[in-house]
DNA sequence: AGACATCCTCGGACGC
DNA sequence: TGCGTCCGAGGATGTC
């Protein structure tokens, strides 16, 4: 389930993988894949000819800029890219196949067919969807606690469900949400508009935290998710409560519980996460 | 606005 | 013990 330090670590190993190369052709195997345009005829026929310029990031959406397109690439759960020679085995979720001129293929694999693409003439990737409602990128600097403070003022909803709406702050999802909110010793259910002016910048520092050492340690590696160079990341290592339901809080040593939130699971410690008072 | 279903596959848990 | 069945995992989107 890739979040934004997955998706920043696809986004560098691709950069590395398949900047410059000149894709010769393009293979759709699963349809679905394909969000824009609508005939994935059109779509392979469009990318023929073009190189990648750059590989960028968009909150946890992948923005592959060619020379005169932008392909939006979002892996959902379990997609992955790889580097391929054109005549290594094939797997049988791969869907999308880059071919390049040099004989190299950028294979999308996506076991749970969950992840989309987009295709865009430059300039209107931004301000369509599925790009143009996102909200405030975390590891950048315009994001700062009074940033972060006028983002979540007045929400009724509840901080957990607020923290992974993208259209607020973006590239958190459910590992990283239960992550900061226990860094925080915050409870995921209390209301947005409850928090203090304190407990709202212990939030900020733990999203900002958490993000940076799960961005330096190449992303956490929960079921499949693995780099563009097929390697894992290390940051599940440092889960102190994600999937620790019934294990020993680090903190306190009270039982982790397991709920679910906005229907999401969600991990954390009755101790140390205690509901706000009003 | 918030709750819920939908998409999908597979691995692990569970029941007999 | 072994085999079959079921369900949880969740990001974004759409509906009610």
């Amino acid at each position: 389930m890739p979040e934004l330090p997955e998706v920043e670590t696809v986004k560098r190993t691709l950069n590395v993988l398949i900047k410059g190369k000149q894709i010769e052709y393009v293979t759709v195997r699963l349809a679905r894949i394909i969000q824009r345009p609508d005939d994935i005829q059109a779509f392979a026929n469009m990318l023929a000819g073009h190189s990648v310029v750059n590989v960028e990031r968009r909150g946890k959406f992948l923005r592959i800029v060619l020379d005169g397109l932008v392909l939006v690439s979002h892996l959902r759960m379990e997609g992955r890219y790889g580097l391929f020679q054109k005549n290594d085995p094939l797997d049988k979720h791969t869907h999308v196949i880059f071919h390049f001129t040099d004989g190299t293929e950028l294979r999308y694999t996506d076991v749970r067919q969950f992840g989309t693409m987009h295709l865009f003439q430059p300039g209107e990737d931004l301000r369509l969807p599925p790009l143009n409602k996102l909200g405030q990128e975390p590891l950048e600097p315009a994001f700062t606690p009074e940033r972060f403070k006028e983002i979540v003022a007045g929400k009724s909803t509840k901080i957990k469900s607020l923290l992974l709406n993208q259209e607020y702050v973006v590239g958190i999802g459910n590992i990283y949400v239960d992550e900061s909110l226990h860094r925080a010793g915050i409870h995921p259910e209390d209301s947005a508009k409850v928090l203090s002016g304190e407990q709202l910048d212990n939030l900020y520092e733990a999203i900002v935290s958490t993000l940076t050492e799960a961005v330096n340690a190449g992303g956490s590696s929960v079921k499949s998710y693995v780099n563009g160079q097929g390697e894992s990341g290390s940051y599940q290592d440092q889960h102190l409560i994600y999937g620790r339901k019934d294990q020993p809080c680090v903190s306190c040593g009270t039982m982790i519980e397991k709920t679910v939130v906005g229907g999401r699971g969600t991990h954390y410690c009755p101790n140390c996460q205690r509901p706000t008072a009003i």
